[in-house]
DNA sequence: CGATGTCGTTAGCCAAGCTCATTAGCTAGG
DNA sequence: CCTAGCTAATGAGCTTGGCTAACGACATCG
């Protein structure tokens, strides 16, 4: 049970702490840029190579819908192109285009430079623990 | 400059935990319920006990006007109070009401309930590591 | 062939963030 | 003491990002 309330106050904190650092991440935008969602979209679809859009979708955790949005937009922009599906014809290919890659490179530095900033200011125990921390982080999050 | 490249692989894999654990917990939502800003809000303004929009708005990191909206939410569900400032006629005071408080714990609790399941199910090693990251990150956001 | 299911999209909603502008009230300098 | 300029809160209006519901095109299985 005090494992419990452990996790609790855990809970709190982290989240706390989570919310605070994403909205302090999300106001460092470079000129002409890719909001969040949409450079956390085409990041997944680098790293994928090519995803449908529901793929795409899941590994972001958004509905359907909400994918067709942001990847309009990045389409707008002519950073991710649509191909049709070889063999199923209800589906459709999503990949980067040459100039969305680029783009990408760029954008993600100048997206990352403050935070970087930041952790580069700590104690090389405090990144350590970071570390650590980011990576059981990402498998909670991948959770069900 | 090993300890700049270390920075920025850390800054990326952080932001990407991050924003996908944000999403993660943002879908869990007590019925009936309070979005997460809204939650959010309502939790700094018990912790400080009462606060003008102004200092509401620095403490959550956003923007006046967008305060605004967010408290006009909350007292329209009678969960927050204005009352006007003793000597300075500009100003109001924001407070929790007997009821904010109550159903503040409530949410709050199930709002948590998913993450909480989460870490505890980690090994209590993951769980310090958290802890440690969880202030080293709170303390990053408040950076300027 | 027909029923059922799946994929992507459209339509329409709401929340959350922003900027710009406005109103009210405070404060300091002449 | 009064006016010029600052600050506080809000309002108006925009964009993005999230959702659900519904639909059309296609696939698949009986």
């Amino acid at each position: 049970m005090a494992e419990r309330v452990g996790a609790e106050r855990l809970a709190i904190a982290l989240r706390d702490a989570i919310t605070r650092l994403n909205r302090r991440v999300r106001q460092e935008r470079p000129v002409g840029d890719l909001t969040f969602s949409q450079l956390s979209a085409l990041t997944s679809l680098q790293l994928a190579g090519a995803l449908t859009p529901r793929e795409l979708a899941d590994v972001e955790r958004v509905q359907p819908p909400t994918m067709t949005k942001i990847v309009g937009k990045l389409e707008d922009r002519g950073l991710v192109a649509r191909t049709p599906h070889p063999t199923d014809r209800r589906q459709v290919i999503l990949a980067a285009t040459e100039r969305g890659r680029a783009v990408f490179a760029q954008f993600e530095k100048a997206r990352n430079e403050w935070l970087a900033r930041q952790l580069d200011e700590l104690s090389s125990e405090d990144r350590d623990t970071l570390e650590r921390a980011a990576q059981i982080l990402q498998q909670v999050a991948r959770a069900e």
